[in-house]
DNA sequence: AGAATACATTCGTTTTAACGTATGCGAGGA
DNA sequence: TCCTCGCATACGTTAAAACGAATGTATTCT
């Protein structure tokens, strides 16, 4: 419990504050890299710490810090936990997120980590730490279609 | 100097960084009512004062945080520092904040702000802490037209 | 039941942000 | 020239973000 703008954004004015709680789950590298990957399809969280080549602990801790934010989901499948992106309950928030997944699906260095997240499902045996995991699957029709 | 998120973006990965800054610059209630009061207009330092309510520092400290994220440009008039908004560099970044400043203007406290702009300006000497400050421009053509 | 797997959370530390207060500085005005 | 005005910046404090490392917790496998 506790975190900083989150909370000072839960805990005031209650207008507006919601874009700025927004803006905050965004202005991170990682989180903006995890919601690449999520446009579109529900991710394992073994592929992230597998893509970003980052530590589990960072990529848990992101993760929770975009849920709390309202941006993603969590669902549980056996031992694997499934993430994606829903629609914030601000609707203009909800507006940028769409345009801010649009802008990013254009960058380059997001593209690559897109390719290797296909690769890494093609080709599971290259990386033996996601042996026998869920691969992504496609959720256009479900909460948050990109574009 | 010295400028977390700001400091970490500049001296980092070049890609997709320039958004992490944008969205820092915009993840502060203070300086999202600071833009929206700059949408279309040019706008003088005493006004924002006036109209949030709020020290002159930290006014001061919040528009150098859009300065530093090159959301933001000054220009001098006098004793008046006039604040405008200007379009980042990065195209992405630039098309985000155009959306921001909309969602921003379908956002109740957000107009009354600027209807306490329409007031402070038309009525000075009810805020007499303005008496000469020169009056707000519109600016549509500048650089960075809403919408 | 016990071990292993896949994540989540906690802890302690370092970095950064936000703020009030005080001070500095440039541009008129007396 | 000194003084004031309008604003920027520095200082010190408090809160919060980010991280590595360690630990906790379901779930599955044997």
């Amino acid at each position: 419990m506790c975190q900083g703008v989150y909370h000072r954004a839960v805990e005031r004015s209650p207008k507006t504050y919601g874009l700025a709680l927004l803006f905050a789950a965004l202005s991170d590298r990682t989180r903006l890299r995890l919601l690449n990957l999520m446009d579109g399809r529900e991710v394992c969280v073994c592929y992230f710490v597998e893509i970003l080549g980052q530590s589990q602990p960072k990529i848990s801790r992101h993760l929770a810090y975009l849920r709390r934010a309202g941006v993603v989901a969590a669902r549980r499948e056996g031992k694997w936990m499934h993430y994606r992106i829903v629609a914030p309950a601000h609707a203009g928030a909800a507006k940028i997120l769409r345009e801010t997944l649009t802008v990013l699906s254009m960058d380059k260095s997001m593209q690559a980590d897109l390719t290797r997240l296909g690769k890494a499902c093609c080709v599971p045996q290259k990386a033996s730490a996601l042996e026998g995991a869920p691969l992504p699957v496609a959720i256009e029709s479900v909460a948050f279609s990109a574009r």
